[in-house]
DNA sequence: TAGTGGTCTAGACCACGAC
DNA sequence: TCGTGGTCTAGACCACTAA
């Protein structure tokens, strides 16, 4: 009951070449397991079989109770760097979001709290490990659609008393207060890979929970020699196109 | 047959938890589908849906005949831009791959055709839609492990007699000879999503054929205000860490 | 040859949606 | 209420590995 092959493998791709090919479009209800396995002189399991792999792809989604359906394709959110970290649109108030989806995203469960950091981020921080610093932990719902977490770690001894401690630094965010404390990021890194979810990711982005894929992007700020943040962020990775901009060295 | 849910989900949770935790080692030998289904009280279709499930993650791996492993963690690739586009390296005789890997890589099927490209290639070279442009299609290995298609699109008008029409353009690449001819590339754009692979991918890269993803990189090139060439890269998800330094805005 | 994974079928029960 | 997807079981056959 686990991997394609014959009978589910060919169906399957059958199915998904009349998804791609246009033959089928988005939003059409597609025949009940019992009639496609029975259209196709294959058993029940099979046939379901099939069906979850175009489900665990992303080409068709299922409603209990109701049927199969031709997913919906969703525009990705285009995440344009370094443009959308222009400290320009902090002194027009906009946060570093607005620039990804306009005044479409919605930030939820602002937590701010101090944690040791996983190994990597310490070493990045340039702190032994298992000492505590601020982390700032933030979910973006966009068009009602959750697409990303965030998890912003800094050194306790930039942020202890600052705005960055409530959870709401306000206009301008976080960069904006490390600027003000003379810390403006000069520099960036941003570290990407690709990889299964963990489950408390499928939760938290209410991802499907097989077939599922985040990206996960790790940004370093430095301010000079300084590596003042380190942002976690993991993104469902249908939602967005990430695209970077650089002069030839 | 499909979907996780108590037992299935339970004994794929519990599992990926030993292996996460190291309780369960890279290369270690798990119980057969039959002694685990008894261990855990549960039949042996829910059993094997749970190492399948743990399998499109990328947590174990099976061997037909012989039973199922803890999958092996390679190192990922680092992938750093824009330092592996210097022109530097090409005045040294190397490759931009040589920048990720070393000297572990190896292309193979190198193969250059005129082509009609994709409509967003075609648009980003700015050409009309329908005409003909020199493709080089070539596919990377890294360690004997496939880990990279790679198509190159380029204006025949700039291509034609050129050694970019061999399948073999010399030291400093295709690049090289750009640059040699007056369009040095000035600037690149790479545009990334995460997906999951298509069956010829999954072909090409040897991609297990349930729960893999790769990461599609588009990257323009400009020389001046001319967009010279069009990379469409698919990577291996699993096989890189995809860098990117810039300084702030 | 015996054990193992890979696939498929048939049948069952449940939860849920549409009517 | 009936149809649908979601899950599970039991049993079967095949291909392959290991001894």
């Amino acid at each position: 009951m686990t991997e394609p092959d014959p009978a589910a493998r060919r169906l399957a791709d059958k199915m998904r070449e009349d998804i791609q090919s246009g033959a089928l479009r988005e939003g059409t209800k597609l025949p009940s397991i019992a009639k496609l396995a029975e259209e196709h002189g294959i058993g029940r399991g099979a046939t379901e079989h099939a069906l979850s792999i175009l489900r665990g792809e992303g080409w068709v989604m299922s409603r209990r109770g109701s049927g199969f359906y031709v997913a919906k394709q969703f525009a990705r959110i285009r995440r344009v760097s370094p443009d959308r970290l222009d400290p320009k649109l902090r002194a027009q108030g906009k946060m570093i979001q607005d620039h990804d989806t306009g005044d479409r995203w919605r930030a939820v469960n602002p937590l701010v709290a101090d944690v040791v950091p996983p190994p990597d981020v310490a070493e990045a921080l340039g702190v032994e490990p298992g000492t505590v610093v601020l982390s700032r932990l933030r979910r973006f719902k966009v068009d009602g659609r959750f697409v990303q977490l965030s998890v912003s770690y800094l050194p306790t001894d930039l942020t202890r008393g600052t705005r960055i401690e409530h959870s709401s630094p306000g206009p301008g965010g976080i960069h904006g207060v490390l600027a003000e404390l003379g810390y403006e990021p000069t520099r960036y890194e941003e570290r990407l890979i690709g990889r299964a979810p963990r489950p408390t990711e499928v939760e938290g982005l209410e991802l499907r929970s097989v077939g599922a894929m985040v990206l996960e992007i790790t940004r370093l700020a430095w301010s000079g020699e300084r590596c003042v943040e380190v942002n976690r962020m993991v993104l469902d990775a249908e939602a967005y196109e990430v695209v970077y901009k650089f002069p030839a060295p």
